[in-house]
DNA sequence: GCTTTTGCTGAACAATGTTCATTAAATTTG
DNA sequence: CAAATTTAATGAACATTGTTCAGCAAAAGC
Protein backbone atom coordinates (compact mmCIF):
# COMPACT_ATOMS: atom_id res chain seq x y z
CA UNK A 1 0.00 0.00 0.00
CA UNK A 2 2.16 2.85 -1.26
CA UNK A 3 -0.79 5.15 -1.40
CA UNK A 4 -1.33 5.63 2.29
CA UNK A 5 2.39 6.21 2.69
CA UNK A 6 2.29 8.89 0.05
CA UNK A 7 -0.75 10.40 1.72
CA UNK A 8 1.04 10.49 5.04
CA UNK A 9 4.00 12.14 3.39
CA UNK A 10 1.80 14.68 1.67
CA UNK A 11 0.09 15.43 4.95
CA UNK A 12 3.45 16.15 6.54
CA UNK A 13 4.54 18.24 3.59
CA UNK A 14 1.37 20.28 3.83
CA UNK A 15 1.90 20.77 7.54
CA UNK A 16 5.43 21.92 6.84
CA UNK A 17 4.20 24.26 4.12
CA UNK A 18 1.80 25.88 6.54
CA UNK A 19 4.40 26.15 9.29
CA UNK A 20 6.95 27.68 6.93
CA UNK A 21 4.48 30.25 5.69
CA UNK A 22 3.44 31.02 9.24
CA UNK A 23 7.02 31.50 10.40
CA UNK A 24 7.87 33.70 7.44
CA UNK A 25 4.79 35.78 8.08
CA UNK A 26 5.48 35.93 11.81
CA UNK A 27 9.04 37.12 11.27
CA UNK A 28 8.03 39.57 8.57
CA UNK A 29 5.01 41.13 10.20
CA UNK A 30 5.06 40.21 13.85
CA UNK A 31 2.81 38.47 16.32
CA UNK A 32 -0.34 40.53 15.95
CA UNK A 33 -0.35 40.47 12.18
CA UNK A 34 -0.01 36.71 12.01
CA UNK A 35 -3.51 35.74 10.98
CA UNK A 36 -4.87 32.44 9.74
CA UNK A 37 -6.46 34.15 6.77
CA UNK A 38 -3.12 35.73 5.94
CA UNK A 39 -1.33 32.40 6.08
CA UNK A 40 -4.03 30.80 3.95
CA UNK A 41 -3.73 33.50 1.34
CA UNK A 42 0.05 33.15 1.33
CA UNK A 43 -0.08 29.46 0.55
CA UNK A 44 -3.10 29.93 -1.72
CA UNK A 45 -5.53 27.81 0.27
CA UNK A 46 -8.81 28.58 1.97
CA UNK A 47 -8.71 29.54 5.65
CA UNK A 48 -10.59 26.41 6.69
CA UNK A 49 -7.93 24.17 5.20
CA UNK A 50 -5.48 24.96 7.98
CA UNK A 51 -7.86 23.32 10.41
CA UNK A 52 -7.42 20.02 8.58
CA UNK A 53 -3.78 20.05 9.67
CA UNK A 54 -3.89 21.88 13.00
CA UNK A 55 -6.50 21.67 15.71
CA UNK A 56 -6.31 25.41 16.29
CA UNK A 57 -3.98 28.36 16.16
CA UNK A 58 -2.25 27.28 19.36
CA UNK A 59 -1.21 24.03 17.76
CA UNK A 60 0.26 25.92 14.84
CA UNK A 61 2.13 28.11 17.28
CA UNK A 62 3.44 24.97 18.88
CA UNK A 63 4.82 23.72 15.59
CA UNK A 64 6.57 27.04 15.03
CA UNK A 65 7.84 26.87 18.59
CA UNK A 66 9.43 23.48 17.91
CA UNK A 67 11.03 24.79 14.76
CA UNK A 68 12.54 27.66 16.73
CA UNK A 69 13.99 25.29 19.29
CA UNK A 70 15.73 23.36 16.56
CA UNK A 71 17.42 26.60 15.50
CA UNK A 72 18.67 27.27 19.01
CA UNK A 73 19.78 23.70 19.45
CA UNK A 74 21.88 24.02 16.30
CA UNK A 75 23.66 27.00 17.81
CA UNK A 76 24.25 25.09 21.02
CA UNK A 77 25.53 22.06 19.16
CA UNK A 78 28.29 24.14 17.64
CA UNK A 79 29.75 24.39 21.14
CA UNK A 80 30.12 20.66 21.85
CA UNK A 81 33.72 20.74 20.69
CA UNK A 82 34.75 23.04 23.52
CA UNK A 83 36.47 20.86 26.04
CA UNK A 84 36.69 23.07 29.07
CA UNK A 85 33.19 22.98 30.58
CA UNK A 86 33.59 26.39 32.17
CA UNK A 87 34.54 27.87 28.85
CA UNK A 88 31.60 26.08 27.26
CA UNK A 89 29.28 27.42 29.92
CA UNK A 90 30.46 30.93 29.20
CA UNK A 91 29.95 30.59 25.48
CA UNK A 92 26.57 28.97 26.06
CA UNK A 93 25.37 32.08 27.82
CA UNK A 94 26.55 34.36 25.08
CA UNK A 95 25.08 32.22 22.34
CA UNK A 96 21.77 32.25 24.19
CA UNK A 97 21.79 36.03 24.55
CA UNK A 98 22.89 36.53 20.98
CA UNK A 99 20.12 34.26 19.74
CA UNK A 100 17.57 36.28 21.66
CA UNK A 101 18.83 39.56 20.22
CA UNK A 102 19.06 38.17 16.70
CA UNK A 103 15.67 36.46 16.83
CA UNK A 104 13.48 38.30 19.29
CA UNK A 105 10.26 36.96 17.81
CA UNK A 106 11.49 33.39 17.99
CA UNK A 107 12.59 33.91 21.55
CA UNK A 108 9.12 35.12 22.36
CA UNK A 109 7.64 31.99 20.90
CA UNK A 110 10.03 29.79 22.85
CA UNK A 111 10.07 31.33 26.27
CA UNK A 112 7.48 34.04 26.71
CA UNK A 113 4.28 33.43 24.81
CA UNK A 114 1.55 31.34 26.35
CA UNK A 115 0.15 29.94 23.14
CA UNK A 116 2.52 27.11 22.32
CA UNK A 117 2.35 25.79 25.88
CA UNK A 118 -1.43 25.41 25.75
CA UNK A 119 -1.01 22.95 22.92
CA UNK A 120 1.64 21.16 24.95
CA UNK A 121 -0.59 20.55 27.95
CA UNK A 122 -2.89 18.43 25.81
CA UNK A 123 -0.09 16.49 24.13
CA UNK A 124 3.24 15.16 25.27
CA UNK A 125 5.47 17.30 27.45
CA UNK A 126 7.87 20.06 26.52
CA UNK A 127 10.49 17.89 24.87
CA UNK A 128 12.20 20.52 22.76
CA UNK A 129 12.64 22.75 25.78
CA UNK A 130 13.84 19.85 27.83
CA UNK A 131 16.45 18.99 25.23
CA UNK A 132 17.89 22.48 25.13
CA UNK A 133 17.84 22.83 28.90
CA UNK A 134 19.68 19.56 29.28
CA UNK A 135 22.52 20.99 27.27
CA UNK A 136 22.99 23.62 29.94
CA UNK A 137 22.39 21.19 32.76
CA UNK A 138 25.01 18.74 31.49
CA UNK A 139 27.59 21.48 31.17
CA UNK A 140 26.90 22.72 34.68
CA UNK A 141 27.06 19.16 35.95
CA UNK A 142 30.48 18.77 34.41
CA UNK A 143 31.67 21.99 36.02
CA UNK A 144 30.32 20.89 39.39
CA UNK A 145 32.04 17.52 39.19
CA UNK A 146 35.32 19.15 38.31
CA UNK A 147 34.74 21.64 41.12
CA UNK A 148 35.08 24.61 38.82
CA UNK A 149 32.11 26.39 40.34
CA UNK A 150 31.13 27.54 43.79
CA UNK A 151 28.32 25.39 45.12
CA UNK A 152 27.54 21.80 44.32
CA UNK A 153 23.84 21.67 43.55
CA UNK A 154 23.69 21.22 39.79
CA UNK A 155 19.92 21.71 39.69
CA UNK A 156 19.93 25.02 41.50
CA UNK A 157 22.92 26.35 39.61
CA UNK A 158 21.66 25.44 36.16
CA UNK A 159 18.23 26.80 36.91
CA UNK A 160 19.66 30.02 38.30
CA UNK A 161 21.83 30.58 35.28
CA UNK A 162 18.99 29.99 32.89
CA UNK A 163 16.79 32.33 34.89
CA UNK A 164 19.45 34.99 34.99
CA UNK A 165 19.87 35.23 31.24
CA UNK A 166 16.22 34.68 30.52
CA UNK A 167 15.33 37.40 32.97
CA UNK A 168 17.67 39.89 31.36
CA UNK A 169 16.66 39.04 27.85
CA UNK A 170 12.94 39.00 28.48
CA UNK A 171 12.99 42.28 30.36
CA UNK A 172 14.73 43.77 27.37
CA UNK A 173 12.30 42.23 24.89
CA UNK A 174 9.38 43.62 26.84
CA UNK A 175 10.90 47.12 27.01
CA UNK A 176 11.34 47.02 30.77
CA UNK A 177 14.95 48.11 30.44
CA UNK A 178 13.86 51.46 29.05
CA UNK A 179 14.06 52.35 32.70
CA UNK A 180 17.82 52.66 32.34
CA UNK A 181 17.49 55.37 29.72
CA UNK A 182 16.25 57.71 32.42
CA UNK A 183 18.94 56.86 34.91
CA UNK A 184 21.18 59.58 33.61
CA UNK A 185 23.12 57.29 31.34
CA UNK A 186 23.48 58.20 27.70
CA UNK A 187 20.37 58.24 25.54
CA UNK A 188 21.05 55.36 23.20
CA UNK A 189 22.14 53.22 26.13
CA UNK A 190 23.31 49.81 24.94
CA UNK A 191 21.19 47.15 26.61
CA UNK A 192 23.05 44.33 24.94
CA UNK A 193 26.29 45.50 26.49
CA UNK A 194 24.67 45.86 29.90
CA UNK A 195 23.39 42.31 29.69
CA UNK A 196 26.61 40.76 28.49
CA UNK A 197 28.69 42.64 31.03
CA UNK A 198 26.39 41.66 33.86
CA UNK A 199 26.44 38.01 32.87
CA UNK A 200 30.21 38.15 32.65
CA UNK A 201 30.39 39.57 36.15
CA UNK A 202 28.05 36.90 37.52
CA UNK A 203 30.00 34.11 35.91
CA UNK A 204 33.25 35.38 37.37
CA UNK A 205 31.55 35.52 40.72
CA UNK A 206 30.49 31.92 40.50
CA UNK A 207 33.84 30.54 39.58
CA UNK A 208 35.44 28.45 42.30
CA UNK B 1 -15.27 78.44 39.14
CA UNK B 2 -16.24 75.39 41.20
CA UNK B 3 -17.87 73.74 38.26
CA UNK B 4 -14.81 72.91 36.25
CA UNK B 5 -13.17 71.63 39.41
CA UNK B 6 -16.09 69.31 40.03
CA UNK B 7 -15.94 68.21 36.41
CA UNK B 8 -12.28 67.40 36.73
CA UNK B 9 -12.96 65.45 39.89
CA UNK B 10 -15.80 63.55 38.26
CA UNK B 11 -13.59 62.76 35.32
CA UNK B 12 -11.00 61.25 37.64
CA UNK B 13 -13.64 59.35 39.55
CA UNK B 14 -15.02 57.90 36.35
CA UNK B 15 -11.52 56.88 35.28
CA UNK B 16 -11.03 55.20 38.61
CA UNK B 17 -14.39 53.46 38.32
CA UNK B 18 -13.39 52.03 34.96
CA UNK B 19 -9.96 50.95 36.18
CA UNK B 20 -11.42 49.28 39.26
CA UNK B 21 -13.95 47.37 37.22
CA UNK B 22 -11.26 46.39 34.75
CA UNK B 23 -8.94 45.12 37.46
CA UNK B 24 -11.70 43.19 39.16
CA UNK B 25 -12.68 41.62 35.86
CA UNK B 26 -9.06 40.91 34.97
CA UNK B 27 -8.41 39.17 38.27
CA UNK B 28 -11.69 37.28 38.15
CA UNK B 29 -11.66 36.12 34.59
CA UNK B 30 -8.16 36.57 33.25
CA UNK B 31 -6.46 38.37 30.42
CA UNK B 32 -8.36 36.98 27.47
CA UNK B 33 -11.77 37.49 28.99
CA UNK B 34 -11.09 41.12 29.80
CA UNK B 35 -13.18 42.84 27.16
CA UNK B 36 -14.20 46.46 26.82
CA UNK B 37 -17.82 45.45 26.38
CA UNK B 38 -17.62 43.39 29.55
CA UNK B 39 -16.19 46.30 31.52
CA UNK B 40 -18.85 48.62 30.12
CA UNK B 41 -21.61 46.25 31.11
CA UNK B 42 -20.13 45.88 34.57
CA UNK B 43 -20.22 49.62 35.23
CA UNK B 44 -23.50 49.98 33.34
CA UNK B 45 -22.23 52.25 30.59
CA UNK B 46 -22.08 51.91 26.84
CA UNK B 47 -18.87 50.51 25.33
CA UNK B 48 -18.07 53.77 23.60
CA UNK B 49 -17.97 55.64 26.89
CA UNK B 50 -14.68 54.08 27.89
CA UNK B 51 -13.07 55.83 24.96
CA UNK B 52 -13.95 59.17 26.49
CA UNK B 53 -11.60 58.36 29.35
CA UNK B 54 -8.96 56.19 27.70
CA UNK B 55 -7.45 56.55 24.25
CA UNK B 56 -7.55 52.80 23.73
CA UNK B 57 -7.33 49.50 25.55
CA UNK B 58 -3.57 49.86 25.96
CA UNK B 59 -4.03 53.03 27.95
CA UNK B 60 -6.48 51.26 30.22
CA UNK B 61 -3.94 48.49 30.67
CA UNK B 62 -1.42 51.13 31.57
CA UNK B 63 -3.65 52.49 34.32
CA UNK B 64 -4.11 48.99 35.73
CA UNK B 65 -0.36 48.51 35.47
CA UNK B 66 0.24 51.61 37.58
CA UNK B 67 -2.24 50.41 40.15
CA UNK B 68 -0.39 47.10 40.37
CA UNK B 69 2.92 48.86 40.93
CA UNK B 70 1.46 50.73 43.86
CA UNK B 71 0.55 47.41 45.43
CA UNK B 72 4.11 46.10 45.06
CA UNK B 73 5.57 49.34 46.30
CA UNK B 74 3.46 49.02 49.44
CA UNK B 75 4.96 45.60 50.09
CA UNK B 76 8.45 46.98 49.55
CA UNK B 77 7.82 49.93 51.83
CA UNK B 78 7.11 47.57 54.69
CA UNK B 79 10.81 46.66 54.57
CA UNK B 80 12.27 50.13 55.04
CA UNK B 81 12.57 49.55 58.76
CA UNK B 82 15.11 46.77 58.28
CA UNK B 83 18.44 48.32 59.05
CA UNK B 84 20.87 45.74 57.79
CA UNK B 85 20.93 46.29 54.01
CA UNK B 86 21.90 42.70 53.32
CA UNK B 87 18.99 41.46 55.35
CA UNK B 88 16.73 43.94 53.56
CA UNK B 89 18.02 42.74 50.21
CA UNK B 90 17.18 39.18 51.16
CA UNK B 91 13.67 40.05 52.24
CA UNK B 92 13.21 42.17 49.14
CA UNK B 93 13.77 39.15 46.98
CA UNK B 94 11.33 37.01 48.88
CA UNK B 95 8.66 39.70 48.92
CA UNK B 96 9.07 40.05 45.16
CA UNK B 97 8.71 36.33 44.60
CA UNK B 98 5.80 36.06 46.98
CA UNK B 99 4.05 38.92 45.24
CA UNK B 100 4.43 37.18 41.92
CA UNK B 101 3.01 33.92 43.25
CA UNK B 102 0.16 35.65 45.06
CA UNK B 103 -0.70 37.93 42.14
CA UNK B 104 0.36 36.24 38.93
CA UNK B 105 -1.97 38.31 36.77
CA UNK B 106 -0.69 41.56 38.24
CA UNK B 107 2.87 40.41 37.72
CA UNK B 108 2.04 39.76 34.11
CA UNK B 109 0.73 43.27 33.73
CA UNK B 110 3.80 44.75 35.36
CA UNK B 111 6.66 42.84 33.81
CA UNK B 112 5.56 40.59 30.98
CA UNK B 113 2.72 42.00 28.91
CA UNK B 114 3.43 44.36 26.06
CA UNK B 115 0.26 46.38 26.28
CA UNK B 116 0.96 48.80 29.09
CA UNK B 117 4.36 49.69 27.65
CA UNK B 118 2.86 50.75 24.33
CA UNK B 119 0.89 53.42 26.15
CA UNK B 120 4.07 54.45 27.94
CA UNK B 121 6.05 55.09 24.78
CA UNK B 122 3.62 57.82 23.81
CA UNK B 123 3.50 59.41 27.24
CA UNK B 124 6.03 59.97 29.98
CA UNK B 125 8.48 57.24 30.86
CA UNK B 126 8.06 54.21 33.07
CA UNK B 127 7.97 56.06 36.37
CA UNK B 128 6.23 53.42 38.47
CA UNK B 129 8.73 50.79 37.37
CA UNK B 130 11.58 53.18 37.96
CA UNK B 131 10.39 53.86 41.50
CA UNK B 132 10.22 50.19 42.42
CA UNK B 133 13.55 49.41 40.80
CA UNK B 134 15.19 52.23 42.71
CA UNK B 135 14.20 50.56 45.93
CA UNK B 136 16.31 47.58 44.94
CA UNK B 137 19.07 49.73 43.55
CA UNK B 138 19.36 51.79 46.71
CA UNK B 139 19.58 48.69 48.86
CA UNK B 140 22.26 47.18 46.66
CA UNK B 141 24.12 50.48 46.71
CA UNK B 142 24.10 50.43 50.48
CA UNK B 143 25.44 46.87 50.51
CA UNK B 144 28.17 47.80 48.07
CA UNK B 145 29.26 50.80 50.10
CA UNK B 146 29.42 48.74 53.23
CA UNK B 147 31.29 46.09 51.27
CA UNK B 148 28.78 43.39 52.15
CA UNK B 149 28.72 42.00 48.65
CA UNK B 150 31.26 40.65 46.22
CA UNK B 151 31.77 43.08 43.39
CA UNK B 152 31.39 46.83 43.44
CA UNK B 153 29.30 47.73 40.42
CA UNK B 154 25.93 48.63 41.86
CA UNK B 155 24.31 48.84 38.43
CA UNK B 156 25.36 45.40 37.31
CA UNK B 157 24.54 43.77 40.63
CA UNK B 158 21.09 45.30 41.01
CA UNK B 159 20.21 44.50 37.42
CA UNK B 160 21.44 40.93 37.78
CA UNK B 161 19.43 40.35 40.90
CA UNK B 162 16.26 41.72 39.38
CA UNK B 163 16.83 39.61 36.28
CA UNK B 164 17.46 36.52 38.34
CA UNK B 165 14.17 36.65 40.22
CA UNK B 166 12.22 37.93 37.27
CA UNK B 167 13.61 35.15 35.14
CA UNK B 168 12.59 32.48 37.62
CA UNK B 169 9.18 33.91 38.24
CA UNK B 170 8.32 34.57 34.61
CA UNK B 171 9.47 31.12 33.50
CA UNK B 172 7.14 29.71 36.11
CA UNK B 173 4.25 31.96 35.10
CA UNK B 174 4.66 30.89 31.50
CA UNK B 175 4.77 27.19 32.38
CA UNK B 176 8.37 26.76 31.26
CA UNK B 177 9.24 25.07 34.54
CA UNK B 178 6.95 22.17 33.73
CA UNK B 179 10.17 20.83 32.33
CA UNK B 180 11.21 19.87 35.83
CA UNK B 181 8.23 17.59 36.29
CA UNK B 182 9.79 15.23 33.78
CA UNK B 183 13.21 15.28 35.31
CA UNK B 184 12.39 12.37 37.56
CA UNK B 185 11.49 14.52 40.50
CA UNK B 186 8.15 14.00 42.20
CA UNK B 187 5.00 14.79 40.26
CA UNK B 188 3.67 17.77 42.17
CA UNK B 189 7.15 19.29 42.22
CA UNK B 190 7.15 22.53 44.16
CA UNK B 191 8.34 25.31 41.89
CA UNK B 192 8.05 27.94 44.58
CA UNK B 193 10.49 26.04 46.75
CA UNK B 194 12.87 25.57 43.84
CA UNK B 195 12.85 29.29 43.18
CA UNK B 196 13.27 30.37 46.78
CA UNK B 197 16.05 27.86 47.40
CA UNK B 198 17.90 28.89 44.28
CA UNK B 199 17.68 32.55 45.17
CA UNK B 200 18.90 31.77 48.66
CA UNK B 201 21.87 29.93 47.22
CA UNK B 202 22.71 32.78 44.87
CA UNK B 203 22.51 35.35 47.63
CA UNK B 204 24.85 33.37 49.83
CA UNK B 205 27.21 33.13 46.91
CA UNK B 206 27.24 36.87 46.46
CA UNK B 207 27.94 37.74 50.05
CA UNK B 208 31.40 39.13 50.63
C1' DG C 1 -35.18 81.05 27.13
C1' DC C 2 -31.97 80.26 23.56
C1' DT C 3 -27.34 78.61 22.31
C1' DT C 4 -23.41 76.13 23.09
C1' DT C 5 -20.87 72.74 25.18
C1' DT C 6 -20.44 68.28 27.22
C1' DG C 7 -21.28 63.27 28.17
C1' DC C 8 -23.05 59.39 26.61
C1' DT C 9 -25.20 56.24 23.47
C1' DG C 10 -25.42 52.21 20.60
C1' DA C 11 -25.47 51.00 15.93
C1' DA C 12 -21.97 50.21 12.52
C1' DC C 13 -17.30 48.62 10.76
C1' DA C 14 -13.51 45.80 9.93
C1' DA C 15 -10.99 41.98 11.45
C1' DT C 16 -10.38 37.78 14.01
C1' DG C 17 -10.58 32.45 15.07
C1' DT C 18 -13.45 28.76 14.15
C1' DT C 19 -17.19 25.70 12.19
C1' DC C 20 -19.63 23.14 8.76
C1' DA C 21 -22.64 22.00 4.85
C1' DT C 22 -21.27 21.53 0.23
C1' DT C 23 -18.44 20.43 -3.60
C1' DA C 24 -14.64 18.41 -6.16
C1' DA C 25 -11.23 14.95 -6.49
C1' DA C 26 -9.05 10.81 -5.58
C1' DT C 27 -9.48 6.04 -4.32
C1' DT C 28 -11.74 1.69 -3.84
C1' DT C 29 -14.98 -1.57 -5.24
C1' DG C 30 -17.73 -4.42 -8.36
C1' DC D 1 -14.09 0.93 -16.95
C1' DA D 2 -18.23 2.73 -14.21
C1' DA D 3 -20.26 3.33 -9.73
C1' DA D 4 -19.74 4.00 -4.96
C1' DT D 5 -17.14 5.67 -1.28
C1' DT D 6 -13.80 7.99 1.09
C1' DT D 7 -10.94 12.11 1.44
C1' DA D 8 -9.53 17.04 0.71
C1' DA D 9 -10.69 21.59 0.21
C1' DT D 10 -13.77 25.29 -0.01
C1' DG D 11 -15.72 29.65 1.47
C1' DA D 12 -19.81 31.44 3.41
C1' DA D 13 -21.48 32.00 8.03
C1' DC D 14 -21.05 32.89 13.17
C1' DA D 15 -19.73 34.89 17.32
C1' DT D 16 -16.45 38.17 19.27
C1' DT D 17 -13.35 41.63 19.37
C1' DG D 18 -11.52 46.85 19.51
C1' DT D 19 -12.80 51.09 17.73
C1' DT D 20 -15.44 54.99 15.52
C1' DC D 21 -18.96 58.38 15.03
C1' DA D 22 -23.43 60.60 13.90
C1' DG D 23 -26.99 61.63 16.92
C1' DC D 24 -29.07 62.97 21.25
C1' DA D 25 -30.20 64.61 25.83
C1' DA D 26 -28.83 67.18 29.64
C1' DA D 27 -26.04 70.66 31.68
C1' DA D 28 -23.73 75.29 31.35
C1' DG D 29 -23.24 79.79 29.63
C1' DC D 30 -25.26 83.97 28.04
Amino acid sequence: MGIIQRREREKLEMRQLIVSAAIKMYLDEGYEKLTLRGIAKRIEYAPGTIYLYFKDKDELFHAMHEWAFERLFEKFSALTHIHDPLDRLNKLGFVYIQFAFDNPELYDLMFILNEPMCAIKEQHGWECGFKVYNFLRATVEECVQKKLLKGDNTEFIAFSMWSLVHGMVSLQLRNRLDLFDKLGVSEGFDKELLIKSSVEMMLKLMKA
